[in-house]
DNA sequence: TGAAATGTTGGGGCG
DNA sequence: ACGCCCCAACATTTC
């Protein structure tokens, strides 16, 4: 039995890889990844600065990674359509064997690339810690809020053990040969390196996997939503590609938090959100054109040109907001609460659709994942499945106050502000001029004012949202 | 995984 | 001493 095992972007590992095992035990293992135009087209790629750099990075070490084991990973650039079909015709495979991709574009190529082969198509769950959408109210539906589909998960699923890495891969057979090409670097997409980037790649996600545990996890529950800490686990990216597997997350997480059921309780809940969002997205695929909630079709967004540019410069006036902006294009990566502060304050204050930030997001977020990010940004409008209700404005203040009391967080993104005492760096325009002063702060030269106000920004997104809702409902 | 407005209570200043 | 007012502090309601 020869087995193709491509891999692809959601899967660049060795350990816990269910295809691979499977492909090992049972003969002649060919490694394959395919450089489709549809990512790595130099004109897409370039729209991708901070996810292109991370899936390199990864691709390279998944390529160091299975030739150490003996073996090689082959790469092919064309459109996978026609490049996996054509090969395993080629090479006489009996059989393609991949890890099921749940998200509409990936469902799309994979169902035609099955159409093309002459071979069977063999997929397994791995994205996921359990099969996309399986876990099932009593009426057999699909959860629509979080919190029993939580509970329902831990008494329906049992996240069995990652499978090992191996110890060999049998080499490529001596019949296989392809227009092999290299992995391309940054530069020749077009593309600056940027250091401030998490590292790819296998090794390093479980260095951040470990790293976490070992620290900031005992403390998840009162850190994780400290914009100013480094409380989170950080490992977004790492389960976006697939450097790290779910599973390996989770049980990592059991085993190392066992006596602290909270900690991990939440920390457990965090990947279900993953899970919940990605079996929404494999329920309703339309769900990246359209709200979940069908009451806020055809909601009346709009869009200010200067506010939509102060918005994604980080030049809005509002610490909090300005600092996640920056983060997100310095660093590919904003802290869920700024996320979720700064979403609010897209959609809510400026009235502009969750699909304009969620857009803009999906470019420059390393973790950039279609399921996860809609589902948030749908959330954060209000839109969405369980989503927080449409009068729940985020006042970005007071967020600030909370969940950055020193404002450490905004000192580091927005260096203007640097000087500001704590007392004051969430409100820089209501400081009194001798602490401005004092800061080197100057409104509306080195720091903007307000873009808008908040009180009346609020009053008008309920009046809007309530005719709007009213008139739908 | 909110915020603001409104309602209630109770202590203390003060005529 | 007493009622009145003010206003924190907290609770409830509304968006």
């Amino acid at each position: 039995m020869r087995s193709l095992v491509w891999f692809r972007g959601k899967d660049l590992r060795v350990s816990d890889h269910a295809p691979l095992r499977d492909a090992l035990a049972a003969g002649e293992v060919v490694p394959l990844f395919v450089l489709d135009p549809y990512f790595f087209a130099k004109e897409r790629a370039a729209a991708l600065p901070h996810r292109m750099q991370f899936l390199l990075e990864s691709l390279a070490r998944l390529a160091q990674n299975i030739a150490h084991l003996g073996s090689r990973l082959v790469v092919v650039a064309g459109k996978s359509t026609d490049v996996v079909p054509a090969l395993a015709a080629k090479w006489r495979v009996d059989r393609v064997v991949a890890h099921r991709w749940t998200e509409p574009f990936g469902r799309e190529r994979d169902r035609r690339v099955e159409a093309a082969l002459k071979v069977p198509f063999v997929l397994y769950e791995g994205e996921l810690l359990a099969p996309p959408a399986s876990v099932l109210t009593g009426g057999g539906t699909p959860f629509a809020v979080f919190t029993p589909f939580s509970r329902a998960f831990r008494v329906q699923c049992a996240v069995s053990s990652p499978i090992p890495a191996p110890r060999k891969i049998s080499r490529v057979p001596d019949d296989v040969v392809a227009d092999e090409v290299a992995i391309p670097t940054l530069a020749e997409l077009g593309l600056a390196d940027n250091p401030r980037l998490l590292e790819g790649g296998e090794r390093a996600g479980r260095d951040r996997l470990k790293a976490f545990l070992a620290g900031p996890a005992a403390s998840y529950v009162p850190d994780r939503d400290r914009m100013d800490r480094a409380g989170t686990s950080r490992l977004s990216a790492d389960l976006k590609f697939g450097t790290v597997s779910v599973r390996t997350v989770w049980n990592a997480a059991k085993d190392a938090l066992g006596g602290a059921a909270d900690q991990l309780a939440k920390f457990h809940d965090e990947l279900l959100w993953r899970e919940f969002a990605h079996g929404l997205m494999w329920t309703r695929p339309e769900l990246l054109k359209e709200p979940f909630r069908r009451d806020f079709a055809g909601f009346p967004w709009r869009t200010e040109p200067t506010q939509w540019d102060a918005w994604t410069a980080g030049e809005t006036g509002y610490p909090v907001v300005d600092a996640s902006a920056r983060q997100l294009l310095a660093e590919g990566y904003v802290h869920n609460r700024a996320r979720m502060i700064s979403a609010s304050f897209l959609t809510k204050h400026l009235l502009v659709s969750y699909r304009e930030g969620e857009a803009h997001y999906l470019r420059y977020l390393t973790d950039g994942d279609w399921a996860q990010n809609n589902a948030g940004w749908q959330w954060s409008a209000g839109c969405g499945c369980d989503a927080q209700p449409y009068f729940r404005v985020f006042n970005p203040t007071s967020q600030g106050e909370r969940f950055d009391p020193l404002g450490d967080y905004v000192r580091r993104w927005v260096p203007e502000l640097a000087k500001m005492p704590a007392k004051y760096i969430h409100q820089p325009s209501t400081a009194p001029s001798e602490v401005l002063a004092a800061a080197g702060v100057r409104l509306g030269v080195t720091y903007p004012r307000p873009i808008v106000d908040h009180a009346a920004s609020r009053a008008r997104f309920l009046k809007v949202a309530k005719q709007h809702l009213g008139r739908a409902g």
